[in-house]
RNA sequence: GCACUAGUGGCGGAAUUGGCAGACGCAACGGACUCAAAAUCCGUCGAGAGCAAUCUCAUGAGGGUUCAAGUCCCUCCUGGUGCACCA
């Protein structure tokens, strides 16, 4: 009998020889093939690490593993993404720098990462708030200011009156404060924003070049929200004014009944003299301050709005007379801040004018019936064909969009445009805890960069780490630090006090792991051109629509401006679903259904844990923790163990075995590249109860076992290993291959049917020609055949017989 | 609200992509071992009817296509994620 399972000293033992023999460690041999597999870096929160991480840590250590064995040079590296929010907060309410908060908390998570068993390579460590890290965080700011896709510009903060703060979209919550319960309202602040629309087509397009899951490029493309349409020009009738709208229905202009502008529209404030009720405009406005625009284009809620008195528009191809509204539903932040309403085909102008007795025109039919304009709106484009509109009377609404477009832009009212539903990237932050903007603001010569040697700009030490209550970060109080001279004409100057936010240093981390250390650029040429693209980057659904579009826009930058190599940073993009509480509910302390990775790893060991976590369900979809399945896991790896007791000798596999193990080889290998880890784990599960069926299994097949089940489990793998007498390390041998031809089996199983029901199965031979299968099927069902006319007879090979009778 | 996504036994989930629904695991129940319990091992395990062979129903609900539907189409219901200053 073999000694028993004990996680606490086989696990220790093995992390020490990993350490000490550094196995994982990526080389820079750039004659190998190489592999770049990336997990997000993630946020060394307080409360240390969560179950939630080790699911994608270890998905794609697994694959860093098999493809070590597979021969190639793997990139499996390690990080901090540690400027934020939570860091800051603590720092602020506990009076420790978040530095040292900061390297507190890296401290415990990576411990807890090495007590998982992770072939991290550790040597390329890196850290968003180390100033060698974010010297070229600042630096590539820079390279984006220069080339003018950094900008300033009003836009609202939320801004608690309360705590008079400027407070994050998360601190809000219900409209009040998260912290003081106060009123919280949007103020106007000059910020520094990021044309990442200028990329918007460039990030559409490199879609087609990569292998993403396909909800991950959908999601994109419908983020980016690419729309053509046409801007049109409608006169004010008062004064020589036009008011520019954007619309993707030009078809639509005849049945254009009024026009709605968002509260905050310019146009307001120059004719304020001409509108009789610009109290009510004045009055509506500060109510809309206070919704977020997705409250305000919430579908479902009364529409509200306040018609201009004394101003009234003119529709440019009919020269009808037409009211202008103002509405919260119109946001200034996308296309002109001004729509032309057509009840009629729109969703929400129709609420809109049903709740205002505005008139409804109907300008498009269908070929497929009647209309009910009384009781909502008609959108459907394919089917819709023109009416009431003059000159594109009976085109199909493709057609006419076309022939307005040319007629918008032959008589000068109006031209196509493209829009995105994409904003710019709003860039700064009243914070401290970030990468220091490093501009310098002169009133003679505005924005001037910092030269590039004096990079990094360093956070300066403050008093309090706590915001100003002028909406200023806290490095604003810091008047020795702000006052500067000016770099290009030697005037007096001010320092940029806002920071980056958490974004920046997560855009471009991936370059850095290719070289970690480099002090002359964010990373040689060569290592980059050796080790990039990614190969296969896994992170969260959350992150599909921020952090991936960010760093492909800053990396497409980069390429653009001739710093890397590839166009796009990831050619490979998987998600992993979340980890819910054993009651489905998303885990948090206030929910009491916290698990702590910790103490898996304490009572049952880290290889029951990666194991557990990888069998807990479809790899992309939320699943729920059970304690129970955890120990199911246990019990599968010490059934594994005990195989010691059955092992004989032999340096084949064994006739009777011989198609289970090939089979295996093969469900394993490839499930492992498909993510379903889950199915891989049950088809080793089913291979070692055949083993124990048989009361026997070779070395032959038990090393094969350990081989295919290192990834997912190493350190008992390697005792076990070293316990047969095995030589050199599990992580060392070479991936086994498996044989097409002996995963067959020589006779199949298939089932009968009558009219699609199952009546029986027949086992056949694998190659047998369909006469003889179909007989034998026949023979098998005759009785129940008896007496009815087969009309048809089906057979699929190696699957199912199925007789159509009466 | 908009975008994406999912719904299968008591539970987590499989199903070669239109071909034997419930692999594998958990829980439960019965048995062996034990003074006993735990652990372990063996067995049963979707629901209903029947002594039985067997039959009927069953993949969120309803309809459709097909020899055949968890899988495809239409309508509806419910849950998850994101919504730009959490990351």
């Amino acid at each position: 009998m073999t000694e028993m399972y004990n996680h606490h000293v086989i696990e220790k033992k093995w992390q020490k020889v990993w350490d000490e023999k550094n196995p994982f460690k990526a080389e820079d041999d750039y004659s190998k093939p190489k592999f770049y597999a990336l997990v997000e870096f993630p946020y060394p929160s307080g409360q240390g690490l969560h179950v939630g991480h080790p699911r994608p840590y270890t998905a794609l250590d697994i694959v860093s593993r098999k493809r070590r064995m597979q021969g190639y040079n793997v990139l499996f590296p390690m990080g901090w993404d540690a400027f934020g929010l939570p860091t800051e907060n603590y720092a602020i309410k506990n009076k420790i720098h978040p530095a040292v908060v900061t390297k507190n908390n890296v401290e415990r998570f990576k411990n807890q990462l090495k007590s998982l068993g992770y072939s991290f390579d550790w040597e390329r460590e890196v850290n968003t708030t180390d100033p060698d890290y974010y010297k070229w965080t600042q630096w590539i700011f820079l390279k984006l200011f220069k080339a003018g896709l950094a900008y300033k510009k009003e836009m609202p903060i939320n801004w608690c009156t309360s705590c008079k703060v400027g407070l994050a979209n998360e601190e809000v919550v219900n409209g009040v404060c998260e912290r003081c319960g106060g009123e919280v309202v949007r103020k106007v602040k000059s910020e520094w924003m990021l044309k990442i629309t200028e990329y918007a087509d460039k990030l559409i397009d490199g879609l087609n070049d990569v292998d993403y899951i396909e909800r991950v490029k959908t999601q994109q493309k419908n983020w980016i929200g690419r729309s053509e349409g046409a801007e049109v020009d409608f006169k004010l009738k008062q004064v020589d004014e036009t008011l520019r709208v954007y619309t993707t229905r030009p078809d639509t202009l005849f049945g254009a009944t009024y026009m709605v502008v968002s509260p905050e529209h310019p146009l307001l404030d120059k004719y304020k003299d001409l509108i009789e009720n610009f109290d009510e405009v004045v009055s509506y406005r500060e109510k809309a301050a206070l919704k977020s625009d997705f409250e305000r284009t919430e579908l479902v809620k009364e529409k509200t709005g306040v018609c201009l008195k004394g101003i009234s528009a003119i529709n440019p191809v009919n020269d009808k007379e037409i009211p202008v509204w103002i509405s919260d539903y119109v946001l200034m932040s996308y296309g002109t801040g001004a729509i032309m309403a057509v009840p009629a085909h729109d969703t929400r102008d129709f609420e809109f004018a049903q709740k205002f007795n505005l008139p409804i025109i109907q300008v498009v039919k269908s070929t497929e019936g009647e209309v009910d304009l009384t009781k909502e709106a008609f959108t459907d484009v394919a089917t819709g064909t023109m009416v009431n509109s003059g000159f594109l009377d009976d085109l199909s609404v493709e057609d006419a969009k076309e022939k307005i477009k040319n007629f918008l832009e032959e008589k000068g009212i109006g031209h196509r445009k493209i829009n995105y539903k994409l904003r710019d990237w709003v860039f700064s932050r009243q914070r401290y805890w970030g990468e220091p903007i490093p501009i310098i603001e002169c009133e003679k010569c505005g924005f001037v960069p910092l030269k590039e040697e004096e990079l990094p700009l360093l956070l300066p030490e403050v008093e309090s780490y706590m915001p100003t209550d002028n909406g200023e970060s806290p490095l604003a109080a810091i008047t020795d630090w702000v006052n500067v001279k000016c770099p290009c004409c030697g005037g007096d100057a001010k320092r940029e006090t806002d920071t980056m936010p958490q974004w920046a240093g997560s855009s471009w981390y991936f370059l850095r792991y290719t070289d970690p250390k480099n002090t002359e650029a964010l990373a040689s040429k060569e290592a980059l051109n050796y080790w990039m693209p990614v190969d296969w980057y896994n992170g969260g659904m959350e992150h599909t629509t921020l952090h991936l579009l960010y760093s492909r826009f800053w990396h497409k930058f980069l390429y653009d401006e001739n710093y890397v190599t590839t166009p796009e940073p990831y050619q490979r993009r998987t998600s992993h679903g979340m980890i819910l509480g054993e009651n489905g509910e998303k885990m948090s302390k206030s929910r009491g259904n916290v698990i702590n990775p910790d103490d898996i790893v304490n009572d049952y060991g880290a290889d029951t844990l990666r194991t557990y976590e990888m069998f807990i369900g479809a790899f992309d979809l939320a699943v729920s923790w059970s304690e129970n399945g955890v120990k199911g896991c246990r019990r599968f790896l010490e059934r594994v163990w005990k195989l010691q007791d059955l092992v004989v000798d032999g340096e084949e596999y064994s006739k009777e075995n011989e198609t289970k193990m090939h089979q295996t080889i093969k469900k394993v290998s490839s499930d492992f590249e498909s993510l379903k880890f889950n199915t891989a784990i049950a088809a080793m599960m089913e291979l070692i109860n055949v083993f124990y069926k048989a009361e026997k299994l070779n070395k032959a097949e038990y090393k094969t076992l350990l081989i295919l089940l290192n990834p997912v489990a190493p350190h008992i793998t390697e005792e076990i290993w070293e316990k047969l007498g095995c030589e050199g390390y599990v992580y060392e041998q070479t991936w086994p291959e498996y044989d097409e031809e002996k995963t067959i089996e020589s006779t199949v199983e298939i089932a009968v049917q009558i009219n699609g029901k199952i009546k029986g199965t027949i086992n056949i031979a694998k190659d047998a020609a369909k006469e003889d299968v179909l007989n034998i099927a026949k023979e098998a069902i005759s009785s129940k055949l008896e007496g009815k006319n087969i009309i048809k007879e089906i057979y699929v090979p190696g699957r199912i017989v199925n007789i159509v009778a009466k």
